[in-house]
DNA sequence: TATATAATTTAGGCATGCCTAAATTAGTTT
DNA sequence: AAACTAATTTAGGCATGCCTAAATTATATA
C-alpha cells in the first residue's frame, strides 16, 4: 500500500499534467506546498516504484500504474465530495477539505456503496467529473465564464474547488453547476461580468470569473 | 493536534484502565500490538503533554486532559460504526476496522451531522456505548452471558467489536443487541449454552458466550 | 536475604517525509 | 562563447514512531 503523501504527489502529477502539460519539480512543489528539495525527493521514491517516469531537472510524468492510483484517488475524493454534500448536507465550501482526509482512507467498499446511494453519479458537487471504477473520466468541454460575450446564455458547468471563500461567494449568487445565466454586459478593459440569473442582476469580478467554467452556451435568440 | 498514534494510545489506555485497573507497559504494547520498548517511549511522550501520569515501572494513568481526549476518540469510533451500519449498510462486522481508519480524520462538523442523522444514538451496533459531546458515557449495567442459568431469559446487551469472524458467527444466529432469548440448557463442566432465539433452538459454545453480555435477566416464569 | 525470572527501560537503528543551505545544471542574455 | 540567473538537486538535519538487543529494576522464590 501507498503512503498518503506518495498518494498526494501521484494526485497533484495527474492533475498538472492535466492542465499545463509539462510538470516540473517547481510547480509540484507549490501545488503541494512543500519545498521542492522536498519534491525531488519524493518523486525518486515514485521512480523506484515505477509510477513516474522521471530524468532530473526533465520533470516528472505518470506511468500507467502511477495514473491509475491518481484516478482512484480522485474518484475517492469526488465521490466523498458528493456524498457528505448530498447525504450529510455540508456545505459545499467544505466539503473539499473534509474530503481531502478521507480520501486516502475509505475501503472500496464503503465506497462502492456511496456510489450506489447516490445514484453513480458523474460530476461532484463543483462540476469536477468522477472518474469511474476503471478510471474513466468523462470530460464535458466548457469554457471559461470569461470568454462569454454580451448576451450570451449558458450553465455553469464547474468551478474551482480549492478555495472556500470563492465557493461561499458563488454560493450567495446560486452559481451552482447546473445553474443558468445570461450575460447582460461585460465591462470592457477587462471588467466585470453582469449577468442575470433566474431574474436576479448579479455582478461577478473577473478575477472570480475565471474560476467558473461554462456549457450550453447560446447567442442572443432575439437577433 | 495530536497524531493518530497518540490518540490511538490514549484510547487504549482509556480501554484497558476501564476492564483491569491497572495499565502496565507490556499491557498495553499487547492492546496496540506494539512492542513494549515503543510503547514506553510513546508514554513518555504523553507525559509531557500532561494527558497521562507516569512513573517507570509504575504503569500509565490518564489524566483529566487524556481522558477527554480518548473520549472524543471513542465517540467519533462508535457514531461512525453506527453511521457506517445504519447509512451505508457495512455489515456489523466490519464497521469496526473501517472506523479505526476514519475516527482520527472526520471533522467536529461531520460527527455532528451523523449524530443528528442517527438521532442522537447512544450506543453503537455492537451494543457499546457513544459518549455524549460532553465525554459523559451512560454505561449499562451488563452481565457476561456466562453467568446466566438454565431457564434464564434476557436482551443482548454488547458483544466484543473486534474479532470480526466472532461477529459473523453470532449475526448468523441473528444474536445482535436488542435481541431476547432464553436459556433452555447449561451444559455442565464449562460446556456449551443451548438457547433459544425467537423460536429458534442455538448453541453457543462457551468461548463465544464470554464474549456476548446480557441486560434484563428474568428467572423462569413457569415456577 | 540472596537469587532467579519477568517486566520494563535505555540505547541505537531504520523508514518516512519534511526542512535549510550549498552545489549543480539548464537556459538566457550579452 | 562566457556569464548570469533561475531552477533543480544533493547533502545533512530533524521529528515521528516503529524495531531489536542489551541493561536495568521489580518481584517472586528459595
Amino acid at each position: 500500500m501507498l503512503t498518503h503523501a506518495a498518494e498526494d504527489y501521484l494526485k497533484s502529477i495527474y492533475k498538472l499534467q492535466e492542465k499545463g502539460g509539462k510538470v516540473s519539480t517547481g510547480i509540484l512543489a507549490e501545488h503541494l506546498e512543500v519545498k521542492p528539495a522536498s519534491a525531488t525527493g519524493m518523486i525518486k521514491k515514485l521512480k523506484t516504484m515505477k509510477l513516474v517516469r522521471y530524468e532530473r531537472y526533465r520533470g516528472v510524468t505518470l506511468t500507467a500504474a502511477g495514473k491509475a492510483i491518481a484516478l482512484e484517488i480522485i474518484r475517492h475524493h469526488r465521490l466523498l465530495e458528493l456524498y457528505l454534500f448530498k447525504a450529510l448536507g455540508i456545505p459545499w465550501d467544505g466539503v473539499h477539505e473534509e474530503a481531502e482526509k478521507l480520501e486516502h482512507v475509505i475501503s472500496e467498499d464503503v465506497e462502492a456503496r456511496m456510489d450506489e446511494f447516490l445514484g453513480y453519479p458523474t460530476a461532484d458537487p463543483h462540476g469536477a467529473p468522477i472518474p469511474d471504477k476503471n478510471g474513466v473520466v468523462t470530460q464535458t468541454a466548457s469554457i471559461p465564464m470569461t470568454d462569454l460575450q454580451n448576451g450570451q446564455s449558458c450553465v455553469v458547468a464547474e468551478v474551482s474547488d480549492n478555495d472556500s471563500a470563492l465557493l461561499r461567494h458563488l454560493g450567495s449568487f446560486n452559481l451552482y453547476p447546473g445553474t443558468a445565466f445570461r450575460v447582460i454586459e461585460v465591462a470592457p478593459f477587462e471588467g466585470p461580468f453582469t449577468i442575470d440569473i433566474a431574474g436576479q442582476q448579479v455582478v461577478i469580478g473577473r478575477e472570480v470569473a475565471k474560476h467558473v467554467f461554462v456549457d450550453q452556451v447560446q447567442d442572443p435568440d432575439n437577433v
